[in-house]
DNA sequence: TCCAAATACTTTGACGTCCAAGTATTTGTT
DNA sequence: AACAAATACTTGGACGTCAAAGTATTTGGA
């Protein structure tokens, strides 16, 4: 199962033996796939015991930051980058759970509130501490590796337009 | 769309705010994916045109390598880092295409080999080259930016154990 | 006022990933 | 030689993601 070679190292070599172009990207690309799989499979793992998944978990959080509890499903889509498809599934599925509600907007026919229940609170507040155990998948990052995958990868999503606005400080 | 302020800043402040735990752990882990999703999403619109995806192009370039353009499917999955029944199905859609064929191991009966085609091999070429041109997504991360982020994910990969052996020099 | 365009969400369908279970074959041990 | 265990792959099911199309509602301009 596990290599006693750095697949990524050997890929860079194949590209190179094989005369193509971008090597440097794509080992960088490869990286932080791999790396998003890594942590993709602990994060999961952590959160199973709770009984939701990150994607729901996502949701949860962003509801339990706000002063009511909830929040338009777009507002939800926009804030994790996620397709409004996305957010209708995974709502119906926190819904199915009880741990959110469905709420008709007071004034906006079109739109409606995911409102976190008090079993989501709950469960939403056992993720964190779970996720918070697991150092979010990152142990084997440092203090310093953390800050400068941090760095470099706000260059990347500046330049993807993610937002407009000069990044305010990060601590 | 485009949110005039970062995302990322803003969970960290909420985070903080609801006194929950590992806050850098957490920036550093939603950077990597929010990097997966931008990347992911740059490379499989390169490759729509050529009509292959990042996970079938993934497979044709691993054959690409090999002497003969063969490789069973399980060694596949092993330096992809993928489940087995991910590989049979990306094999499937290769297969379906004409891109790659299924050969009987000549020793082991319940191997299974892919083998490169002639088509297989064109569209690998040319999809290699339209991911070089978008530099496999990562534009926008300088050199510094590249290399500091392989060299983070690599403690990270190591922690997880990707593979065991001391890894040869990085470029 | 009226109506086309924009907005918000849902539905349907395609695809990728994983897990668990099933089949076939080979290995290793007694 | 015999058979349990390991290995290699496939199948079926669950879930997440996206795109495209559909429905309902609101906005904004003629």
């Amino acid at each position: 199962m596990t290599l006693d070679f750095d697949p990524i190292d050997e890929a860079a070599a194949n590209w190179r033996g094989a005369g193509w172009a971008a090597v440097d990207a794509m080992t960088a690309a490869t990286s932080i796939t791999r790396a998003h799989q890594i942590l993709s499979g602990r994060i999961d793992a952590a959160l199973a015991p709770v009984g939701i998944n990150f994607s729901r978990f996502e949701v949860l959080a962003l509801l339990s930051f706000t002063k009511e509890g909830e929040l338009p499903l777009g507002k939800g889509g926009d804030r994790l980058q996620v397709h409004p498809a996305s957010v209708t599934n995974t709502v119906n599925r926190l819904e199915a759970d009880g741990l959110v509600a469905r709420k008709p907007h007071p004034t906006d026919g079109r739109t409606t509130l995911a409102v976190l229940t008090r079993d989501g609170r709950r469960r939403v507040e056992q993720a964190a501490v779970a996720l918070a155990e697991i150092e979010f998948g990152v142990a084997g990052l440092t203090g310093d590796g953390r800050r400068s995958v941090d760095a470099a990868i706000l260059e990347l999503r500046v330049a993807a337009g993610d937002f407009v606005a000069p990044p305010s400080q990060r601590r």
